[in-house]
DNA sequence: CGGTCCCTTGATATTCATCAATATCAGTGG
DNA sequence: CCACTGATATTGATGAATATCAAGGGACCG
């Protein structure tokens, strides 16, 4: 980690939220230019992490909260028999750590998936801060409210949709994502194994594999390795939602 | 709503948190005495909602959040297709309506499996206090926190777990949260139906209804109707993770 | 007492995991 | 540049877990 002594000095720096792309997306939206200072003062941009590099570990105190600059970022926890569960993948302009606040530890690991630039924000500062700045509080309690949202869209997808749902409609969360940034939506490298998007989804590598084959035969995607292309983005929604198929006798509800 | 005249006026009563058994596990937990005068002065306690009632509903805005006092409460979301998902099971002491923050309406509505009395606490007026009581603020960045553990443990649950292990998991989350709260461990109701606890597992009603047979026939339980008697606590402990020994006592409570 | 919903049980179908065998890729060093 | 190595990905064959379909029984509520 410190292996190189002439970095130390730009470990981190002063961080500009103004001057930052994802400000809408990220803490700042909603704080004003000068708030915004205040928030810029307690937050440190730490050095990039390399691919295969940790945030944070399971188990670390809960001493900051990190926004993503750039790269992506896995999260994952590791049940006692040491197999992993991935919890989530992110990408720039998200917290990561948020779910330490419960313990004061993190439960989860944080593993940057491709060279990865994050926000350190000190949590107890954050705290303090969000306290005379109602829009930072107002911001930060609306990303918890959307984490808790992203989960619950999560359970209902492991818990009611195929294989071929979920594979769908993770990559459709994905294409939107980047879109949101500025990136292709069409056309994107999927950073993590298959390994992980099965982990993921709740499916085994070998469904994965299949169903990009399949999606491919289909015509819906063009699957080089990591490199994903989008070819028909109306069926890929279809694929991730056609289980209205099923008759909705809706006599309940 | 308005359906007894008569009881409009006992419809919303001052509430005292103070003398409430649940300050521990609630809003005020780490709130001193005199926040928490403040702190009743914005909630309400409304009037009993009967089984099938809702506390609020998908789709309306978000004005407050709310505390069970007492009862159960599922949240549930439904998709387009008009079908059901299940995202919880809540009990008293729990906040429901959280996840409504950050779209301003609510995304699940919330419906009372038995006769429920819940806190009404108004959402602005709650993030204007919690901007003056830390410890508020504090506690309900925990409670948020909180929930998107339990979220990915659920996760978890869903992706990677057999339908016995996920059935012996949920029993045990309300064998111990019902503890926690002062009743039996051992001997408990469960109101919703088992249409409702498929749902929520992401198994079908007949697989559920043929595991509580199977426990019952291994003497994990005795099970009649939705009267649950843990027969063998050790051994549905060992159901839900045969790999994870996940102990209940209190790690965090 | 009749209806409706809910639960249980059995038989069958289907999806997906698992096992096993390559195949491909990314490094590493010759 | 190539051979070697270990990780990662694909593909096929098989089986197990669980959904689905179908039918009957029971509980609850008017």
């Amino acid at each position: 980690m410190d292996d190189s002594r002439n970095v130390i000095d730009i470990a981190s720096v002063k961080v500009a939220c103004q001057s930052c792309g994802l400000r809408q997306l990220c803490l700042p939206a909603g704080v004003s230019p000068q708030d915004m200072e205040r928030l810029d003062d307690i937050i440190r941009r730490l050095r990039p992490i390399s691919r295969g590099g940790h945030v944070f570990r399971a188990g670390d105190p809960l001493s900051s909260i990190y926004a993503i600059r750039s790269g992506w970022v896995k999260t994952y926890a590791l049940a006692e028999d040491g197999n992993e569960q991935v919890t989530g993948f992110h990408l720039a302009g998200e917290l990561v750590g948020l779910d330490a606040i419960a313990s004061g530890e993190h439960p989860c690991s944080a593993k940057a998936l491709d060279t990865t630039s994050v926000c350190e924000i000190p949590f107890e500062r954050l705290e303090d801060l969000s306290c005379e700045v109602p829009g930072l509080q107002r911001q930060l309690l609306r990303i918890m409210s959307q984490e808790l949202t992203t989960d619950e869209e999560l359970l209902m997808l492991l818990g009611k949709r195929s294989a071929e749902e979920r594979l769908a409609a993770l990559l459709l969360s994905i294409s939107g994502r980047l879109k949101q940034r500025g990136y292709s939506a069409h056309e994107f490298r999927l950073p993590m194994s298959r390994n992980d998007i099965g982990n993921y989804l709740g499916l085994a590598v070998e469904t994965v594999s299949r169903l990009f084959t399949r999606f491919q035969q289909q015509g819906l995607l063009s699957v080089e390795n990591k490199l994903v292309t989008v070819e028909n983005l109306d069926a890929l929604k279809f694929a991730a939602g056609s289980c209205s198929n099923r008759d909705a006798p809706s006599a309940r509800a």
